[in-house]
DNA sequence: GCGTCAACTTGACACGGTGTCAAGTAAACA
DNA sequence: TGTTTACTTGACACCGTGTCAAGTTGACGC
């Protein structure tokens, strides 16, 4: 019968140890050939012990996100944008905050993004996350909308598809990796691009 | 001494075979486990005797869209936009070809999609015909540059990197599969967003 | 008819990574 | 003292890719 015990099984110490490990191999490694046993490792447990903690590689991973979050704060970070005034300065303080984001997750996003095509497990916990993100999208255009701000050329939903498409991750890849943008450039250049598709003309 | 022979090595029949197969089921899978002994099943020969065409899963994959290609006339579809007067038409006849061409080419794409993050040959062979397509974009760009209508929002690289992007697989599929939206409206809406960013106002 | 060569066959096997199982250990607690 | 918890070591099954060796079959030239 445990009385003053760490309230959880398992130990706690140990599953942040290894969710620590998890997040900086998967960092270091922008999500690429990360094994149990290397986590393992750098945890300083057996690659069985692992398995006591997180049943299933996907497992780890999805609670390796939810670890980072808590970390980063991410939350918080992603609804600031609630306290814009105006819809068309709580479109571009979604992108800012978005954009600033995506570098500090992109690590674990690749190694889940890569799991998704292959693990059913790891793309729901992807496409959970991905639909918390559109909550976001959907917040913006609705507060365009309030402010009878939103360009007659889509529906709600359909801008909300699209935004939500234009600052995905796999976009953000492509731009400041593949294209060379930088950081900066990649965040003005959404908030023009949303701006002129969204945002009623004059 | 071969005369009569079938002008190249390992017999073109059986080759055929094989790529009829591989393709037949990365377009009924959507890429999904498609393995080198279902391939092999299919095509009527051993797991070996493929391994005596195609040392590599990802050299079939690869071969596969070659031969896809051929099959569906990509090039001339994709560059049947030049024959468009002026940038403005380009821009939509290039979407236009592209938007319907994607579906046609998802199955394959997403096997080697898959590859990409793990084998660097899958990666390579994808990036070149996704930097193929990009010239087809850069072409539409510098049509409508050449017109004066280029929106002076954008230089022509980022313009060019830009509808690059918008136009990748990723956005086709997130938007067609995951948000539902026709085929018609994806090409709808791809249009009227490249020509209301890149095309001049009035 | 004889050899030979190419295209294929069967069957075995190594490798890497995930996940499982069984048995043992070491410290914490009553 | 005995029990429980968190861990250890070591072995192993599974799956898919890629390799190796030895055999079969048919078409060819001579």
């Amino acid at each position: 019968m445990m009385l003053l015990d760490t309230m959880s099984s398992k130990n706690t110490e140990t599953r942040n140890r290894i969710l620590k490990a998890s997040l900086g191999l998967l960092e270091a490694s922008q999500g690429k050939d990360v094994r149990m046993s290397d986590i393992a490792k750098l945890a300083g447990i057996s690659r069985q012990a692992l398995y006591l903690h997180f049943s299933t590689r996907a497992e780890l991973l999805i609670a390796t996100t939810l670890y980072l979050d808590e970390i980063k704060g991410t939350d918080d970070r992603l609804t600031s944008s609630r306290t814009a005034e105006t819809g068309q300065q709580r479109l571009d303080a979604y992108i800012d905050a978005w954009g600033h984001y995506i570098p500090e997750i992109y690590g674990i996003a690749k190694a889940l993004l890569a799991m998704r095509d292959t693990d059913d497990a790891a793309a729901e916990a992807w496409d959970n996350r991905m639909q918390a993100m559109k909550e976001g999208c959907k917040a913006a255009i609705e507060a365009l909308s309030r402010d009878n701000m939103l360009s007659p050329d889509h529906p709600p939903e359909d801008a909300t598809d699209l935004l939500w498409t234009l600052l995905s991750i796999r976009n953000w890849e492509q731009l400041t990796l593949d294209c060379g943008w930088s950081q900066e450039k990649y965040i003005d250049r959404m908030k023009a691009l949303a701006r002129r598709n969204f945002v009623k003309d004059e």
